[in-house]
DNA sequence: ATATCGATTATCT
DNA sequence: GATAATCGATATG
């Protein structure tokens, strides 16, 4: 199958304002599946349903890179609500968050995965696939990792981005609201593994992660 | 100065 | 299902 041949978005997409952001990250998180995250680089644009998020509350949540308080790694997440968190991890991937609650208390939301809706030849070079069948699209955004190199994110060129203004990279609302969503464990981390603090579109393929484990979670919620 | 570990992924068995 | 790859941030000496 042709990626060029998948449906493209008609409806104009408006950016979400710094009020929508500077709440709890269960709140955002929650509100965010269902947007749709842009980058724009002269005159291709990229865009992509957000499936799948997790909220990290702050310097309460052992889990979250904020607990251990300001450092300059992670100042995005104390400062004004809306802008963009990237950290490296593991030697070779890029994750994105955005910051939450009001300017000086710490809190974000990570993306872990997205729906590919235009620009999926260009995810697939950047990813270095390519497109035979429609199940490999989940392969090209399916996980934080993926999602980050897909889209070209990186540290040096997207941390501390306002993504509430429409420029290389930002997050807005074409009306799509999702039918049921689903909250479930953290992945892939040690520390409040208990917490349910991740959320999903109800049997969207294009979740991060085996599926099995999304159907365990649903039966479980 | 050195050691440890991670909000991951690809590639095996 | 298990594991190697890879490097910056952080902790420790």
């Amino acid at each position: 199958m042709r990626a060029s041949s998948i449906p493209t978005p008609t409806a104009a997409i408006h950016p979400l304002n710094r009020a929508f952001y500077g709440r709890s990250p269960r709140r955002v998180a929650r509100e965010l599946l269902g947007k749709v995250l842009v980058r724009q680089d002269g005159s291709e644009r990229l865009t992509a349903r957000i499936v799948e998020v997790e909220a990290y509350l702050g310097e309460k949540d052992p889990a979250a890179h904020s607990a251990a308080g300001l450092t300059p790694r992670n100042a995005v997440l104390f400062g004004p609500p809306g802008h963009a968190y990237v950290y490296f991890i593991y030697g070779n991937y890029y994750c994105l968050n955005v910051s939450c609650e009001p300017e000086g208390k710490a809190g974000g939301v990570l993306f872990r995965a997205v729906e590919p809706l235009t620009g999926i030849d260009q995810m697939a070079r950047a990813r270095g696939i390519e497109i035979h069948r429609p199940a490999d699209l989940r392969k090209l955004t399916s996980g934080p990792g993926r999602l980050c190199e897909a889209f070209g994110i990186t540290r040096a060129h997207d941390n501390g981005c306002d993504l509430t203004a429409p420029g290389s990279l930002w997050i807005g609302d074409d009306g799509n609201r999702p039918n049921r969503v689903v909250v479930t464990p953290r992945i892939g981390i040690t520390k409040a593994s208990d917490q349910l603090l991740r959320y999903v579109i109800s049997g969207s393929p294009f979740v991060s992660g085996p599926r099995i484990l999304l159907i365990k979670a649903a039966g479980k919620v």
